[in-house]
DNA sequence: CCTAGTGAAATTGGATCCAATCGACAATCA
DNA sequence: TGATTGTCGATTGGATCCAATTTCACTAGG
């Protein structure tokens, strides 16, 4: 190990107090650990992360405006419950957002994509940890939009499909791993690759939809 | 409007130090109040505001997560620049958002609906100041998607909508009132009076790309 | 026994103070 | 002369303190 490694290794990860409380709030959040309905109090959070309130403030304030806890004045912060109307309008938000961005983005993937897009989906068949298969599964479809050239776009989809992931676990212990989509990945990744963007457009809608009532059905079954 | 009249307007109406500086500053970005680049001074917004740098340090945390301005650590915040690749990244996502929630929606207006949507039209003919131009269109274009039972859908529609009105005072003045879409406006109420809601998908997509060419080629010639 | 009112505790909102960082300019050395 | 380094002013990040609001338990009255 290099001099540069060992003083990247010892620096604290992220630059200021405020962008690590947010960072690890919103993967508490994405993956569970923090359920919906959970009151975040200031004090306790500064106390977790052994920095002052204020940093936690800015954060939950960031997070507010990602729609990951709702912010009542005076009453303070609580994680966004899931519901399945909640979940209905993430998908319908993916539904209208990801084939617009395939459609922008598909023309001009490269060789290097798809392969990475096909490394992404053997890793999926064999990952059994349940965090890491969604992460897998965003880098999936993120790499497919990826050259969309629209990097507000992006952001979004970004935005919902980590948002989705909340209720991907639903999906998969509903459904399990064959049934969650495998089949249609390796189908709009082909017709992706033969450079069909109609064929790959309908595939993705369609992909998208067999998972909001997959979830649905889920939510409706309890 | 001027920056100083907007805080001395708006100073009553909120709750909170940080949700009136944070409502404030965003209009004024809207608006054009506060034009792109500009450097936004914790401590100079602090005194125009007359509250302490906390609430604005706050409020600002929560414009960069809806992406009006850019925050660097220990930099300060700035606010997005307007450009043509930045235009045409919100009329993609409009694109994208605003059939899906008008497909939603439509089935559910109601005639008070369409009254109202011809009401905000009438409006708009007559209405000379930009600004309160810009609003009526975004609350015509909102009138037609507020049935789609979708609350975070509508309100990433609503915020993008605001961001194109940032764009809309060129659209404006390059193209003049009457080009400004009017007619597409008459053609998408009429079909959505008439229940096609096909037709008026189409209407819709037309008319946000119609949007998109006009701004693109205003910065093109200039 | 139930309801309305009250007051203290808990919690957040806001102000002030101190520390860390960045940018520019001057001084120094190769 | 040119690059590097050091220092200072400006600005933001973070901590602590105080004020305002809400909540909830407790009491008094019906």
């Amino acid at each position: 190990m290099d001099f540069a490694d060992l003083i990247a290794r010892g620096r604290p990860r992220f630059r200021t107090a405020t962008a690590f409380v947010e960072e690890v709030l919103r993967e508490a959040i994405l993956s569970g650990a923090l359920a919906g309905g959970t009151a975040l109090r200031q004090e306790e959070l500064a106390a977790a992360f052994d920095v002052s309130r204020m940093p936690v403030r800015e954060a939950l304030r960031q997070l507010e405006a990602q729609a990951l806890v709702d912010f009542a004045p005076h009453k303070g912060a609580v994680v966004t419950e899931i519901s399945a109307s909640d979940a209905a309008d993430h998908y319908a938000i993916r539904a209208a957002l990801e084939p617009a961005a395939l459609r922008l983005s598909l023309p001009h993937l490269t060789a290097e994509d798809f392969a990475r897009a096909e490394g992404l989906l053997a890793e999926m068949d064999t990952e059994p940890d349940m965090s890491r298969l969604g992460d897998l599964n965003r880098r999936f479809h993120l790499v497919l939009y990826a050259r969309a050239g629209r990097p507000r776009l992006i952001a979004l989809v970004e935005q919902h499909l980590a948002a989705a992931d909340r209720y991907l676990r639903f999906h998969f212990t509903a459904l399990g791993r064959d049934k969650m989509g495998q089949h249609e990945h390796a189908a709009l990744l082909a017709a992706a690759i033969a450079g069909d963007t109609d064929e790959a457009g309908r595939i993705l809608t369609a992909h998208i939809e067999t998972a909001a009532r997959s979830i649905e059905t889920f939510f409706a079954a309890r």
